[in-house]
DNA sequence: AGACATTACATGCGTACGCATCTAATGTCT
DNA sequence: AGACATTAGATGCGTACGCATGTAATGTCT
């Protein structure tokens, strides 16, 4: 018999919809409003700022995004006209991109980290974990 | 000292949305190959013929979805369209729409719900309830 | 080396979304 | 009753999304 009986399945689901579009929906509205950036903006400038080397290929970040590769080829040139990233060619592998966070960028995602982090604590923190 | 450090948040929101996403996907995928509805289109159907008299007013379908009223109202608008559902103008509140499924709609519903329960048995199935 | 597959990214296209706003009906307050 | 607020739903608008495809570079196989 499985770990949950079939009935709940749909109940479970209903409950990581209705938490992830409550945080989701908190979070866009708060980067957006006090920074003029979208959850996929962050995530990928916060992937790149955390990044070991400080940058990343863009299929890097394609693994560690949960967005189609043509969303996130999109987000990394909206990022790059707002001149928070900048894009370059590899050398190595001419087809492969290599996307760095400017220092405006860091300083934004500095800025915004706070944001996010309290977001988090407000709509996931006195949850115990359970979906 | 809260049940979860602060730290973790983050780590958190990522499994949440990685779970949330996959789920999603997969569901998005399955339901509009083989019965050509989205998932809002679904989960819509589903509220209507699981509530109690079959029926139900525009702004209660909200309560129970996680779409915007303006995007609700569309959906609604598609499924109409599509002869799954029919809109009727309240009498009591003119300002109420009631929607209700129509026999293809309850038809196309119980076809579409076990692929939906085996999208959530596949991808919710065997995980400890986490997030 | 030449043919074919694969990988990395960009882009055309259609669609569903949220926000703001509009219209109409209902409720409230004096 | 008349003025103002609120509620229900539709719609204009801009945007981000995914899918399919295009282009160029790299890998593979004979």
């Amino acid at each position: 018999m499985p770990l949950t009986p079939d009935g709940d399945l749909c109940e479970r689901w209903r409950q990581l919809m209705a938490r992830y579009h409550d945080v989701s929906c908190a979070l866009e509205r708060a980067l957006s409003q006090q920074h003029e950036l979208g959850v996929s903006e962050f995530e990928t400038l916060d992937l790149l700022v955390k990044s070991p080397y400080g940058k990343q290929f863009v299929h890097e970040l394609h693994a560690g995004i949960h967005l189609s590769q043509s969303a996130l080829s999109r987000t990394v040139a909206r990022l790059e006209k707002r001149g928070l990233v900048t894009r370059a060619m590899c050398t190595n592998d001419r087809r492969a991109v290599s996307v760095t966070p400017t220092e405006e960028g860091r300083r934004l995602h500095a800025e915004a980290a706070p944001t996010h982090a309290a977001v988090l604590a407000d709509h996931l923190g006195e949850l115990q974990p359970q979906a």
